[in-house]
DNA sequence: TTGAAAGCGCTAACAG
DNA sequence: CTGTTAGCGCTTTCAA
C-alpha cells in the first residue's frame, strides 16, 4: 500500500514548512505565488489529497449535511433528496444519506451516529412513530440546524418544510363533489399520525363545506399497503346499501391497488361509478389508463426549499434567535380521467 | 452553545486519566468493571458523544463506505442502495451516498472527496461516458476496496456485480419469437456503452438462433425518454412496408411510453398487433393494463451482493492478491399482457 | 488495572 | 511572505 501523502511529505520535499504547504494548498494570499505553485504541481505529481479527518477535526466543520429519511427508495423521499443534494453540492456540501425505515431507534441510531461525524446540519423526515422532538435536542444545544421536511410531529417548534396536506384533500374532495359525487369514501392511513390526520380533516372539511353528508363508517384506516387496500376494498362494497361513488385514497400505491381491483375484477366503472384519486403523483398514476388524480407534493421542491433553509441557518451560525421557520408547500391537484370522464386519457 | 463534552472533561470530573475513559468507554477488558460503570453513568448523564473526527483520524478507519449512483431517485439505484444500506448497517458500517448525475467529471469530483474523507470502501455505478478506471485508481493503489455493480466499463478487471444483460434480452427476445412474433424492433440506448451493447447483442443472437430474419433499421438508437420513443415508434410505424410486430424497449420507461401511445393514438392492439417489452420492472409496469412484460434485474439483491462483496475486501483488508470477482446476477423474465395475451392481464 | 506521553494530519495564532 | 508552535479529541503503546 503506497502510503498516503501528506503535507508534512510535501513539506520535506520542497524544503519549506507544512504551514506553509497547508496555506498554499488552500490559496491563502498570505504566501508567495511561486511557493503556491511549486506546491500545487508536487502535490499533484504525488497525488496528494487532504485528509478532511485531520482538516474538520482542527477547523470544527465536516461541510457536510446528513439527511434521513423513513425509505430511500420511495418516490418521494428519493426526489426530495435529489433536490436536497442539488443545493448542497451547488454550496460545496456533501450530503450524508440514511434511512430510519420507520424505525424510531434506528432514527436514534442514525441522528447519534450522525452527531458523532460532526454534521454542520441535518434535514429530517421523522418516522411515523416519532412524537417529540427530544432525540434532537443534542443538535439543538449545540447550535447545529436541523430543519424537518414533509414529516413532522405535533407541537414542533422547529423550522420546518410541509406540504399543506389538509389543503391538499379539501381539494380533491371538493373536486369530486364538483363531479357530482356524494357518497365519498376515505381510505386512509394511521390516524394517530399527524399528516394522515390532517389529511383526513381535509377531506371531512370539503364534505362539510358543501353540505354532504357524512358517516364514521366513510373512513377506512388501513396499514398502507397495496393488498390491505384491497381488502378495505372489499369489504367497503360488501355493504351495498352504503355504495361508495367516489373514494379519496391517501397514497397513490393504495389508490392505484384498488383501481386495478376495480378494473380486473368487479364491474364497477372507473370513474363513472365509482371514481377514485389518490395522493403523491407517482410516476405510475400518470401511466396507466384511465390516469389517477392525485396531488402533486412538488417534492423535488420541498427538498430544495429545506435545504436552502438550512444552509442559511448553517451560514449565519444559528446567529439570530432560535427563529423557528415553517414553510408551508402548496399542493396541486392533478385531474385525470380516474375521478373525471371529461378529461381525456 | 453547549461546548462539546470530550472524553477530558469525563476524566477531569471523575478524577482519572482520559486514557482510561477512552477504555472504558470502547469497553476494553483493561480498565475495572467499576470504573467502566462510573465513566458510562456519567457520560450519558452528560450526554457524551464520542468526536468520530477524532477517533477515525487516530484509528484510520471511518467504519463508512462510499456509494456513487448516476440518479439516486431512479427505482433502479434507489433499490439497490436500499440493499447496500442494510448490509452495510448490519456491519455496523455507514454508507455516503452521492448521485453523478451521469456527468464523469461530477463523479471525479465525488470520487475525490470520498477518498479524502477516507471512505473504508467504495461502490460505485459509473456513469455512462465512464470508459476507464483512471480515476479509481487512487483508491486501488491504497488499497481502498472498490466494487462496481450494475454498469462498468470495458476491459475493466475491477470487481463487479453486474446483470447479465445479453441474455436478458435473449430470453425476451426469444419470448416473443415463442408468441409467434417474426418482425421484432429493438428500441436501443447509446450503443456505445457497454451496457447498451450488450442488451442489443442478446436481442441479435436470439433472432439468429431462430433463424430470424433482421434488418439494421429494425434497431433504433434513441436517448432514453418517453417522448425520444415515442417518436421512434411514429418513425417506425411510417414505413407500411416494414411494420413490427413486436418491440424490445431496453428499459420500461420507453416501453411505457410506447404502450401508451400505442393504446390512445393508434389503432394497433397490444400485445396482438404490436407486442412490446421493457426492461427494469418498474412499478408502473405490474399496474398498467396490460402489464408489462419485463426483466426483473432484482436491484435490491444487486446491492445486497456487491455490498457484501465490498465487505469480503474490507474484512480481509484486500490481504490476498488483487483478486477482482466478478458476480453475474441472472436476470428473471417476468410475462405479462403486453407481449402474451394468454397471461392474464 | 491505571497513568503518562506521543501522535494521527491538519490549521491558525503568533512571530519574525 | 514564511516558520514555529500548539492543539483539535481521540487511541495506543509503554511504563508503573
Amino acid at each position: 500500500m503506497t502510503k498516503k501523502i501528506t503535507i508534512h511529505d510535501l513539506a520535506r520535499i520542497l524544503e519549506i514548512d507544512s504551514s506553509t504547504v497547508s496555506r498554499a494548498l488552500s490559496d491563502s494570499p498570505r504566501v508567495g505565488i511561486k511557493t503556491k505553485e511549486r506546491v500545487k504541481t508536487m502535490a499533484k505529481e504525488l497525488g496528494y489529497q487532504r485528509n478532511l479527518l485531520a482538516s474538520n477535526l482542527r477547523t470544527n466543520k465536516t461541510m457536510t449535511i446528513g439527511v434521513v429519511v423513513p425509505f430511500i427508495s420511495r418516490h418521494f423521499f428519493s426526489e426530495a433528496i435529489d433536490g436536497i443534494e442539488q443545493i448542497a453540492s451547488e454550496k460545496g456540501y456533501r450530503v450524508i444519506i440514511s434511512q430510519s425505515r420507520d424505525s424510531f431507534s434506528k432514527e436514534n441510531e442514525i441522528l447519534d451516529g450522525m452527531f458523532m461525524n460532526r454534521v454542520d446540519g441535518l434535514l429530517i423526515s421523522p418516522t411515523q412513530d416519532t412524537r417529540d422532538g427530544e432525540h434532537l435536542n443534542q443538535f439543538i444545544e449545540h447550535k447545529i440546524p436541523v430543519v424537518l421536511f414533509d414529516r413532522f410531529y405535533e407541537n414542533s417548534n422547529m423550522s420546518k418544510v410541509i406540504l399543506a396536506d389538509r389543503k391538499a384533500t379539501y381539494m380533491i374532495t371538493e373536486h369530486l363533489i364538483k363531479q357530482g359525487k356524494r357518497c365519498i369514501f376515505h381510505l386512509a392511513g394511521d390516524l394517530e399520525s399527524k399528516m394522515y390526520k390532517e389529511r383526513c380533516l381535509g377531506y371531512k372539511n370539503a364534505l362539510f363545506d358543501n353540505g354532504i353528508q357524512y358517516k364514521d363508517s366513510y373512513v377506512k384506516s388501513i396499514d398502507l399497503y397495496a393488498d390491505k387496500a384491497v381488502e378495505a376494498m372489499k369489504e367497503i362494497l360488501e355493504d351495498k346499501d352504503n355504495l361508495p361513488d367516489a373514494i379519496v385514497c391517501v397514497n397513490d400505491v393504495t389508490a392505484l391497488a384498488i383501481m386495478k381491483y376495480l378494473s380486473e375484477e368487479t364491474e364497477y366503472n372507473v370513474p363513472d361509478d365509482i371514481a377514485v384519486a389518490g395522493f403523491s403523483n407517482e410516476p405510475a398514476s400518470d401511466i396507466i389508463n384511465p390516469g389517477l388524480t392525485t396531488i402533486d407534493q412538488h417534492p423535488f421542491e420541498i427538498g430544495k426549499t429545506s435545504s436552502e433553509m438550512l444552509f442559511d441557518f448553517v451560514k449565519d451560525g444559528y446567529s439570530g434567535q432560535l427563529s423557528s421557520k415553517t414553510v408551508v408547500v402548496q399542493p396541486e391537484l392533478i385531474i385525470r380521467g380516474s375521478t373525471s370522464s371529461k378529461v381525456k386519457v
